[in-house]
DNA sequence: ATACAATGATACGTGCAAGTGTCATTAATG
DNA sequence: CATTAATGACACTTGCACGTATCATTGTAT
């Protein structure tokens, strides 16, 4: 018999205090299991990774897991819903072309959308209706607003350069991130990749 | 208890002749386990598909998969480095760079290959080798081939446009493909592409 | 010919993760 | 205030896949 009672070790399981929580404890518990997810599914992806892991990470018990999500999949699918809706929603009013192509490609090739990204092709068999929702929150407007922009700022017969900049604007660089070849660039690196991808298409 | 000798079942297990197999039946086993590991990686994930399965696709016997492989990860890894290589060979001389465009674009937007490049970016983690074994044999070699091609077609200036021009060729469509929104084009449809993608960078 | 190697068929031990049950505890709810 | 809901702590059952073992069988190697 291991006496562990008055434990409260630095690194070990659950660590809060009991019952029935408040409203908005419980809101925010959700969003804290959510945000610890995400490292958990990156670093092992989405079979590999256990709900007992997902628990620690959350600092709660599989029985709140199973309480709030159900399984495994439905922490997934919710937190890969967060996310992909939250990469639509911060983007404000840009000023120039420019200077939105350079924050979509700091974006996109970022670590955390990038592993996202890795995460939705991975299952996509499994959940086609998350890769569906990341397509029309991601890619999609992406290319709404390069099109906005370039009607605005280039003239009508530039619309059609929206979608082949966008793939520019990914390019090589994020096929290797994808596959875990090169890490994030840094913020320069994303406005001179994006002056590169405006010049090849003759846009600067 | 359920009697099943004399089985020989249209879809049952393995059914082979037992005792020792010749030299050249080895080799020819060897393939065919890989060729059966290919649907059932693809349809199922690294993670979820089990040794069995792959042993009952091939029609041999758990045992066997181990004394070839050791286990799931060795046949996976012999699995890629096999449809990593015969990419970059079997490509023949190619007239011109437009046809060769099309004949990237048809292999690459193939279910296939698309398929096999989601399995690799799943697993990149676990991976990392296989990653950069596929992405030498096949991106690499690409944009080689479209430089050369490039230079001696249209001047030494336009070498630079072999890389946009890869990431042109593959575009919004292999991405929509790698997240499972879009079925593999046809032929002519490749070929449609591959001049779109040309003509976007005025190379035609 | 004899020994050996590889396989099919089958069973089995092992470990791990899923999911559930129990009880004490705390707070919302009415 | 009494009841109920939600949680932590922890044990537990169950299922599944891994990997190995056994034995008969068949062909190779020497």
């Amino acid at each position: 018999m291991v006496i562990q009672k008055e434990a409260g070790h630095p690194k070990s399981r659950p660590a809060r205090k009991r019952g029935r929580p408040t409203e908005d404890e419980r809101i925010e518990r959700r969003s804290q299991i959510l945000a610890a997810a995400l490292p958990v599914f990156l670093q092992n992806g989405f079979g590999a990774t256990t709900i007992e892991q997902l628990a620690v990470a959350a600092r709660v018990t599989k029985r709140t897991i199973y309480s709030y999500f159900g399984d495994k999949a439905g922490v997934f699918a919710a937190m890969v819903r967060i996310l992909a809706t939250t990469v639509s929603t911060d983007a404000p009013d840009e000023d120039t072309l420019e200077s939105l192509a350079a924050r979509i490609v700091y974006r996109l090739h970022s670590a955390e959308l990038t592993g996202l990204h890795r995460l939705v092709i991975a299952e996509s068999t499994r959940f086609p209706e998350l890769a569906v929702t990341l397509h029309d929150n991601g890619d999609a407007r992406h290319i709404a607003r390069l099109a906005e922009h370039l009607r605005a700022e280039r003239g009508e017969n530039t619309v059609r350069l929206a979608q082949p900049l966008f793939t520019l604007l990914l390019g090589e660089e994020h096929r290797k991130r994808l596959l875990g070849l090169l890490g994030a660039p840094t913020a320069d690196e994303a406005v001179a990749h994006a002056r590169a991808a405006l010049e090849t298409l003759q846009l600067r």
